[in-house]
DNA sequence: TCAAAAGTGTTGTACTTACACCCATGT
DNA sequence: ACATGGGTGTAAGTACAACACTTTTGA
């Protein structure tokens, strides 16, 4: 500490990206499969290095948002999850990755002879029940992605980030049910969302579905932050013990 | 990207420290006047380089919680706030600092004499009465450190990392009144973290201090999360627009 | 006319707030 | 005895889960 020609290791800083979405009713993530070693041939979360030394953190994460993704960083949620930065979580060096979590509303199919071409979305369950086995520590990074999306669908008003306005208020339910893996009670649900001010703004028209009778459109409102908060019941089991 | 020899820019990698404590029944953060430029004679938060190439990034922090506070990480609560690295944010150069929040019960005075002796605790009223400057981007670092204890007292048991055990319920509302800034019921706060099972374990014995009537002494229970969480009134403000 | 999806009413229970009140101690 | 802080009782108000029920559509 005494030295004043110490100077401190340099580090590779990453950035990687939990990307979620919802297709067929499920909760999807974009993964990519690794062209190269390590893990070549696994799944990992898209992500890459810092382009230049002038960078920022979250520009570098909404470049790889479109090169690996083709999605726009301008039109989606976007947030850092944290930094992972354990030894040895990359066996090529000393590599700090910083994580970002970003939701997509369902968009017209993106990734066909891109660069991000070898994207893909794979659905939660499949992950959750172990039949994909990710690269690095992204399942981690992935399961606190998850988390986070969880605990503040509860407080902000977050699904709204998976829908495309204007959406009706089972599309929004939909959201819920996948991101937090329950049921929950439509006719509840629909006085709960309403009551919540400044949540949903009603558009005045309706979305005729088929069969059933038409749902009345919305957009999203001003609050970010939502009260009373939407408790997952998933909790439930948790109460106890 | 297509060009093999291109390597990431490398980058320096420190930890900042949030640490948090009650005195005098404030709130307060440890900070140290900075002996050099950049920003000499300023305030900030504890912190430093990563020691070597090996060193994780949490031990990092561990170690600069040592060095300059004189506390031991291994009694004390430490989590990952989150990392930062806007380019500028340090004018010696590209410095990606990842933030942790610590919380520490009141001790038998630290820091006299030994290398922490530039530390000093600061009562957070002071900060945000913008009464003091904080030098980089470590008032939104504190910010976020504050909110982040905020949130977590309401749902998890962090509120005792603040005191030493064995403790009185009237104890621990001085924890929630000093963090949240806000004045609670004594006779509701003391039903309600005592409904919470698992939370508070009776040690049996009692704890007599000065006049009134001898407070019953606790133990930390087992459960973490806290279910019902404890709600702070300060968002009774919030949830009207 | 029937199934399906949207939307409304109601009821019992749980939790909270506010505050009256009693208890045990030091001075 | 009385002030002080610890602890208990209780009633009014609010939020919520559960579920019966009505409305509006397509087939």
């Amino acid at each position: 500490m005494a030295d004043d020609h110490w100077t401190p290791p340099p580090v590779l800083l990453a950035v990687d990206l939990v990307i979620f979405t919802l297709r067929e009713s499920a909760l999807q993530v974009l993964l990519v499969e690794r062209g190269i070693e390590p893990f070549k041939g696994a799944f990992a979360l898209p992500g890459g290095f810092l382009a230049d030394e002038n960078e920022d953190v979250v520009a570098a994460a909404g470049r790889e948002l479109y090169e690996e993704a083709a999605l726009d960083a301008a039109e989606l949620h976007l947030e850092q999850l944290g930094a992972y930065g354990t030894p040895g979580r990359d066996p090529r060096g000393r590599v700090i990755s910083v994580a970002y979590l970003a939701i997509a509303p369902r968009l017209p199919e993106p990734q066909a002879g891109t660069d991000a071409a070898r994207a893909v979305w794979v659905p939660m369950p499949e992950i959750l029940d172990r039949r994909i086995r990710l690269a690095f520590d992204h399942e981690q990074i992935l399961k606190e992605g998850l988390e986070r999306a969880r605990a503040k669908l509860e407080s902000t008003s977050l699904a709204t980030a998976f829908c495309t306005s204007p959406f009706t208020i089972s599309d929004l339910q939909q959201v819920y049910e996948a991101v937090w893996g329950a049921e929950l009670d439509p006719r509840n649900f629909y006085r709960k969302v309403q009551a919540i001010d400044g949540f949903l703004v009603p558009v005045g028209e309706e979305r005729r579905a088929g069969r059933g009778r038409p749902a009345r459109l919305f957009h999203v409102g001003e609050r970010v932050t939502l009260w009373p908060p939407l408790v997952r019941p998933a909790i439930a089991a948790e109460r106890e013990q």
